[in-house]
DNA sequence: CCGAATCCTGTTTGATACTG
DNA sequence: CAGTATCAAACAGGATTCGG
């Protein structure tokens, strides 16, 4: 049923799920990768889709996802400047794990729900 | 590649995924989740195996879990009294997403690494 | 033994206004 | 357009002490 989860020592796998945790957790991580799952996007372009997110936390977090090679930051020599976002193959390689994420945060509030 | 991804709205993968989060998330839940992986146990075992964990956080932690339905607590009759705690089958049910987890930080560990 | 209560610190997040 | 600066609020995490 459950393969890996007992193949490895435990430090082994907490460090494994706790690198990727740390990459994906937090409110904003997701809604960005997934806004960016159609294409690259620019700044404003994500911060009228993410419709609560402030400047300063959009910002922040494609700093982070950049940093962690999820995406790519392009500067366009336009005039304006214009900056394009897009998911690395790695960002892109996210969508397996999102898509358990997904399924089993479903399974869990059918749980949750009938009482 | 990604399949259900595509399929449903933004907003409901969105939510999917942020319960999944909230439950899974933060520093203890998983070392919680893994410790117990092999069977019931007790406060102070579970605060001898996760070594760095504070009394308040380990309480704290399994409080969550339990309003989560991921674990529940037996309290035996004993002298003095001791409280186990155990997986549910919901609890038990993480593992897979556990497993991709724990997949996908290995994979980004190496993308990551190699420049 | 199994926690609860309290106090404290540092980080995260956010609202808002402003800049090149 | 694409952010930065600033300040405040919220929260996570920890040390320590106490109680049934």
């Amino acid at each position: 049923m459950s393969g890996k989860i007992k193949e490895k020592t435990c430090q082994f796998k907490l460090m494994a799920a706790r690198d990727a945790l740390e990459v994906i957790q937090g409110r904003w991580r997701f809604p960005i990768i997934i806004a960016l799952s159609d294409g690259k996007k620019r700044f404003g372009e994500l911060k009228r889709e993410i419709t609560e997110i402030s400047p300063k936390m959009l910002s922040q977090e494609l700093k982070s996802l950049e940093t962690n090679k999820m995406i790519t930051r392009s500067l366009l020599n336009t005039m304006p400047i214009t900056v394009e976002y897009e998911l690395t193959p790695l960002g892109t390689s996210s969508f397996k794990l999102l898509d358990e994420l997904l399924e089993w945060g479903l399974h869990f509030r059918e749980e949750i729900m009938r009482q």
